[in-house]
DNA sequence: TTATATATGAAACAAACGTTTCATAATCAG
DNA sequence: CTGATTATGAAACGTTTGTTTCATATATAA
């Protein structure tokens, strides 16, 4: 067989099967059985379960940090950022085990990723709080900073973690018709006017 | 011992160790531990484990509907409806673990719980579209008002979601001094200068 | 009391789990 | 080629899992 891709293709089944039953509910036996390889390996490769979930935790979400456009207005920079963001969870040819195996992650750390949380979450955190000091007055306290932050990350996270739910709320067709780009408009326009920034020609989405 | 005692026992260990393991994670012989009961009781009372989950998640989320005061104007209403959504989750008294219990069903439905969710989550999901229904322009599009509800939703989950996260992002300490009523009144705020409705003396939270 | 239904406890069940062992196969440097 | 290192496969390891069994204890009704 190919050698390499033996120590590549364990980590990528993994993190689907991960991604649909959680640490506990994914069995090794499953994973090789996808993968394609003997069981032994996951002791060869990665000593065993918990380290190769690590691995395929860190290969789902480690994406280049996409920052918004740096010669862009604030306003561009933040619709940027908040299409990557949903981007990220909902892109149409992303796999959607991906999206799901980080917010399982995000909302129940095993701990095992401590180190991934700072490496990975830190930095973008730090990124749209830099642009709402651009966006926000002068002097803005810091919690009112965070505050807004949450209320333009929170609906982004919203309609991954809640997808299962959302699909039965407005029925499947609904769901389908949405767009990434509606989606980023409509939140960026709800957050600028909340904020008072004026944006050009937008009567309503 | 108490004999009506041990029924009720179970499925509230159950909720608790199932809201911090999940279904798979959680064991039978630690929740019984935890209730101080036999093991045989899961099978007497419950038949197996999967049905003495549903019936930790019933008890969890099974609290009356707290609709928003009818006579208030529709922007309490609104201010109304956001504080009960966080209350449920960030209550001071309220158990931790209620509140991830639910999350954890409703973000990875066992599939087991769909009942619960045409019992529960779709009627609050009406009456915060209703609400909508007073605030927006007459003739709204649909889509355009459960994206909205989206932006409102969003946050109040984020906050419980991912709290493990905020607290490493914005400090301990910070978190700790977040107050509900802050919160509320900032997401309500923040909602109502998004949608253009003016709301009396509020230059900024 | 006695008879019947209900509840409890200790022990064991078979199945599934993560992990390890070890003999063999493949690779590669000399 | 030869020898040493690396990779693979089949089988079994010891635990832990959810579930069941069955004898005993308790409550209830006549």
């Amino acid at each position: 067989m190919t050698l390499r891709n033996l120590r590549e293709r364990l980590p990528e089944a993994a993190g689907e099967i991960f991604a649909e039953k959680g640490f506990k509910g994914a069995t090794v036996r499953e994973i090789i059985e996808r993968a394609g390889v003997n069981i032994a390996a996951v002791n060869y490769y990665f000593r065993d379960k918990e380290r190769l979930y690590i691995e395929a935790v860190k290969r789902a979400d480690c994406g280049e940090l996409e920052g918004p456009h740096l010669a862009w207005p604030p306003t561009g920079k933040l619709r940027d950022f908040i299409y990557f963001q949903l981007l990220k969870f909902l892109a149409p040819g992303r796999p959607a085990w991906l999206a799901r195996l980080i917010m399982r992650e995000r909302t129940q750390p095993s701990g095992a990723c401590a180190e991934w949380v700072r490496e990975y979450i830190e930095p973008r955190s730090k990124i749209l709080l830099g642009l709402l000091r651009e966006l926000l007055p002068p002097h803005t306290p810091r919690r009112k900073r965070y505050l807004t932050a949450f209320r333009i990350v929170g609906p982004c996270h919203f309609y991954c973690s809640h997808q299962p739910i959302i699909r039965v709320l407005i029925g499947e067709d609904a769901y389908q018709r949405l767009d990434l780009t509606i989606l980023a408009d409509h939140i960026t326009q709800f957050t600028l006017r909340a904020l008072g920034v004026a944006q050009p020609g937008e009567p309503g989405t």
